[in-house]
RNA sequence: GGGCGUAUAGCUCAGCGGUAGAGCACCUCCCUUACAAGGAGGGGGUCGCAGGUUCGAUCCCUGCUGCGCCCACCA
């Protein structure tokens, strides 16, 4: 964990002095024609050599600790260019912290537990689980897979493939990270179905069932029939799905009572007929009764508020259950529950008991077996022939809930569960959770409003088992008793030394193996966690809690979570729960919410839309620090569209830093000594820098990294285009060794401040230049400061832009004249407002050179002039 | 229906009380020994609409409209 360097770097800060002083004697080598071609390979492998990124635990306390709760990517699904962009935010932070003088603690963590990593298993070897089946320890996958018929195998078999694929998988992400430059630290990875992971995610749960934070229960539970499991508020996406309105005649004493319902094939589940209190239509019903069609069960008429009475025929079929308004209504009126959909999606095969018997058990018949679309078509058709449907079916577009990585709507059944407590059944628990979101500093701020309104709209505990089988096991066993029925209110849990555990391998504490499954032995829990229940305890686990307490001492509570806004409700706010019980602390003080890379069109990137960008291919035609560059432009929390032509500004960034510290160092400009800049017009490119460095500086503590990318560009530009032409001539040594040696300080100095002002962006241009002419690694030497400058700073820093904006002047008028900026001026009168020529005239040996003047330059002053202008008279008449 | 964001040059976006900015694209010119995936110069906008506050509004307030996202919505 804490090895030591082979080649140590410079620690991150004491070393001020190693930046000012002059590398006197060291060979300073510049290639011929420098290229990017090939930085990533070479300098990520140095970096992983020297343990550039690697954290140091030796720092003396936590506040010098800058830790991040970098996300765990699904690694069983791709990644496009927008997790390459706000993985790159996090880096750019991350390396500005470094060179702060933090200790940055950046760890990566891989999410390959869960749903995600089965589905992608199953299409790759084309296998599904079938947990019957015994363990085959000569298993190999089919050939050919055929996803149309896959081979059940045993759980056992199918969890060794879920690793196997993942860990393959995990290869390929850390290879692109590293090409893009991730500043992290891959000792310090974890895999969210990893032993410490499951460990952690176990400890944590036992603990909350320990003090009532989870609870088991069995009730009314959303549930996705392709992939028969429970599905959890969080994974519920509201999509639009086709139906039609059927006019269905229930019989009363007093004739027919007509419903609109888009659900026919319920009618055997119904409980009762429900309308509002107050609608004068349904008054004289209320307490009678009517009978059902096709089934003839008598069923009462009830009042309930909920019922909406502009909503179809404005009174309901409450069946148990078609949805979450069932479900109300059968708690609040004490309904039965009738179930006749089973978990598989079909009609229950086996007619139930309120069915039995005569024409009702005749009819369900029909239905029994049935999928819930082919019941509905019998149904409609059943409904027909007794007359009891009103008029043709009216095709309508509703919104249904699905399960997010689901393509059938949910269906509601009553299951046992289990429950972690997040405040949706307690309004003071909510009240708490919501003040815990007040403790985080969001980035953006308004991001804070998504957590407010997800955790203010809760209206249940947070459902964390799931029906399926690569996860994190529910560390419960429970006791049998004579007849084989499982004890479930006093479930046997491991001790936390033993942990993980697998309740359907192990047997518990007390018990011996050959009890499974006998009446009076146990039998283990068939469920795992759900994904998030693991990944919400990403700051513990990346942390060490509980196994490395000198870790946690220094990392835990995080500085940032950053992540992008749309897993606000299922990741952070579940990140914030674990934390709030188990630490009572908020997991992190920040938290950076980034937007998403889009389409041209807008519209967010996804496989099934075939519009995602590959970002291997990206990187290898423009180069990581190209596409870092177009990562960092994008602010936090906005989303921006795709457009690879904005790669090429980044790349001609890159190319600028290569071409301009060629030149440079190229010069002789190597020293970087403040003391030796005298000329003024070098102080003032010193003193604008200095405000630059000021900016960028204070940009970066308010996580705003594109401000501190457009300061530093800006500057760049800048000086490339304007000073560097202006001094050039007296760097030659045109005008004295005197002046050629401020020249060539203030170079020296602009260029090793630049660098690192860069750094965080472009780390490998920065970092090939550094290594022309400096000893280490730029990413660990100190982000730049007044220090650098020397009295410089203080300087007129206004005076540059005078200066360019009179030889801005003289080349408009060579433009215009359409001749090459070569032409030699022969005379040369400059008007402008007297506070741009005053300063100007102070640098007018450097705009000669610059501007080619060869004989007289005067100066006008024209205060009523708003612009600087140039009249000339030049050596080449015009062509 | 509720919430949040957003509306500035053809495109992507800064600015946010005092006569409109950048990059890309476009036009013109320049092979100047750091750089042609370059350099220099230039054209282009009643800052969504309507009110209000102010000496003055792109900027603040109110309303409206468009767009995007989050949440709710299965009778």
């Amino acid at each position: 964990m804490s090895d030591p360097q082979e080649t140590p770097s410079p620690p991150a800060s004491g070393r001020a002095d190693d930046a000012a002083a002059a590398p006197a004697g060291r060979a300073v080598r510049v290639p011929d024609k420098p290229a990017l071609e090939g930085l990533e390979a070479k300098w990520s492998r140095v970096w992983e050599e020297q343990g550039t990124y690697r954290f140091d635990r030796g720092v003396a306390d936590r506040s010098r600790v800058y830790a991040i709760d970098t996300p765990p990517p699904t690694v069983s699904g791709s990644l496009h260019v927008g997790h390459v962009f706000s993985y790159t935010h996090t880096d750019t932070v991350a390396r500005y912290r470094r060179m702060a003088g933090q200790e940055v603690f950046y760890p990566m963590g891989w999410d390959d537990n869960g749903l995600p990593t089965e589905r992608r298993v199953q299409n790759y070897y084309g296998v599904r689980c079938d947990p019957s089946l015994p363990y085959d320890p000569d298993f190999t996958p089919p050939a050919k897979p055929d996803p149309k018929k896959q081979v059940p195998i045993s759980r056992g078999n199918f969890i060794e493939l879920c690793e196997e694929r993942a860990a393959q998988d995990e290869k390929a992400f850390e290879d692109l990270w590293r090409g893009i430059g991730l500043s992290v630290d891959w000792s310090m990875t974890y895999t969210t179905i990893g032993d410490a992971s499951r460990a952690a995610s176990q400890r944590a749960f036992l603990r909350n069932l320990a003090r009532d934070e989870a609870y088991l229960s069995h009730a009314p539970t959303l549930w996705d029939v392709t992939f028969q499991t429970a599905v959890a508020q969080a994974e519920l996406e509201a999509r639009e799905y086709a139906g039609h309105f059927h006019r269905v005649a229930f019989h009363g004493d007093h004739g027919p009572v007509h419903v609109e319902t888009t659900r026919p094939e319920l009618i055997g589940a119904c409980v009762a007929l429900i309308a509002h209190p107050d609608d004068e239509r349904y008054q004289p019903l209320f307490g009678g009764t009517v009978r059902s069609p096709l089934f003839g069960v008598e069923l009462p008429v009830l009042a309930h508020h909920a019922a909406e009475p502009d909503k179809g025929a404005g009174i309901a079929m409450c069946c148990t259950f078609g949805d979450l308004t069932d479900v109300q209504w059968w708690r609040e009126l004490q309904l039965p529950t009738r179930t006749v959909i089973g978990r598989d999606g079909r009609i229950l095969r086996d007619t139930p008991e309120w069915l039995a018997g005569g024409p009702a058990s005749a009819a369900y018949a029909q239905l029994a077996g049935k999928t819930v679309f082919s019941a509905r078509e019998q149904s409609v058709q059943m409904l027909r022939e007794s007359g009891d449907l009103d008029g043709e079916p009216t095709p309508t577009q509703r919104m249904a809930n699905f399960f997010e990585k689901g393509d059938k709507p949910l269906e509601i059944v009553s299951t046992r569960q289990w429950y972690i407590r997040n405040g949706g059944r307690d309004a003071g628990l909510r009240q708490r959770l919501l003040e815990r979101g007040g403790e985080i500093t969001w980035v953006p701020d308004y991001m804070r409003h998504r957590y407010d309104n997800w955790v203010g709209g809760l209206n249940g505990d947070w459902l964390i088992s799931r029906q399926r089988f690569f996860g994190v096991p529910i560390p419960v066993w429970y006791s049998l008793d004579g007849d084989g029925e499982p004890v479930y209110d006093s479930p046997i849990v491991p001790a936390e030394g033993l942990l993980p555990v697998d309740p359907q391998a192990d047997p518990p504490p007390g018990y011996d193996e050959d009890q499974r499954d006998k009446p009076g032995g146990f039998t283990g829990d068939p469920d795992v966690m759900d994904t998030w229940a693991t990944s919400s305890l990403s700051p513990q686990i990346a942390c060490g809690w509980e196994t490395d307490p000198e870790l946690f001492a220094l990392t835990f509570p995080m500085d940032v979570r950053p992540q992008a806004h749309d897993i606000i409700r299922p990741w952070l706010f579940s990140t914030v729960v674990r934390a709030h019980f188990e630490h009572d602390t908020v997991p992190w003080s920040h938290a950076t919410i980034s937007g998403f890379v889009v389409d041209p069109d807008r519209k967010k990137m996804a496989k099934s839309k075939g519009n995602v960008v590959v970002p291997d291919e990206i990187v290898d035609k423009y180069g990581a620090d190209a596409v870092r560059w177009r990562a960092a432009m994008g602010r936090p929390g906005v989303d921006s569209p795709f457009d690879e032509k904005q790669m090429k500004v980044g790349r001609r960034l890159a190319m600028k830093v290569l071409n301009a510290s060629k030149f440079v160092l190229g010069l002789g400009a190597v020293d970087p000594s403040p003391s030796a800049v005298t000329e003024p017009v070098d102080c003032a490119m010193l003193g604008g820098l200095a405000v630059a460095v000021q900016q960028a500086t204070e940009a970066f503590e308010a996580y705003d990294y594109t401000g501190a990318l457009e300061v530093a560009e800006r500057f760049f530009w800048e000086f490339c285009d304007d000073y560097l032409e202006l001094v050039k001539e007296r760097a030659y040594g045109g005008r004295g060794e005197l002046a050629a040696g401020s020249a060539n300080a203030a170079l020296a100095i602009a260029l090793d401040v630049q660098l690192r002002l860069l750094a965080p962006f472009l780390p490998f241009v920065t970092e090939e230049v550094w290594s022309w002419w400096r000893d280490g690694s730029i990413h660990r030497q100190p982000w730049p400061g007044a220090d650098d400058l020397g009295s410089a700073a203080a300087a007129d820093a206004g005076m540059l832009g005078a200066v360019s904006a009179v030889l801005g002047a003289l080349r408009g008028t060579k433009s215009a004249a359409k001749v090459s900026m070569r032409t030699e001026v022969t005379r040369a009168e400059v008007r402008g407002p007297d506070a741009v020529l005053t300063r100007a005239r102070r640098a007018s040996d450097d705009l000669r050179a610059a501007g080619r003047v060869v004989g007289e330059l005067t100066f006008v002053t024209d205060d009523g002039a708003e612009e600087v202008t140039a009249d000339v008279e030049l050596a080449v008449p015009q062509a």
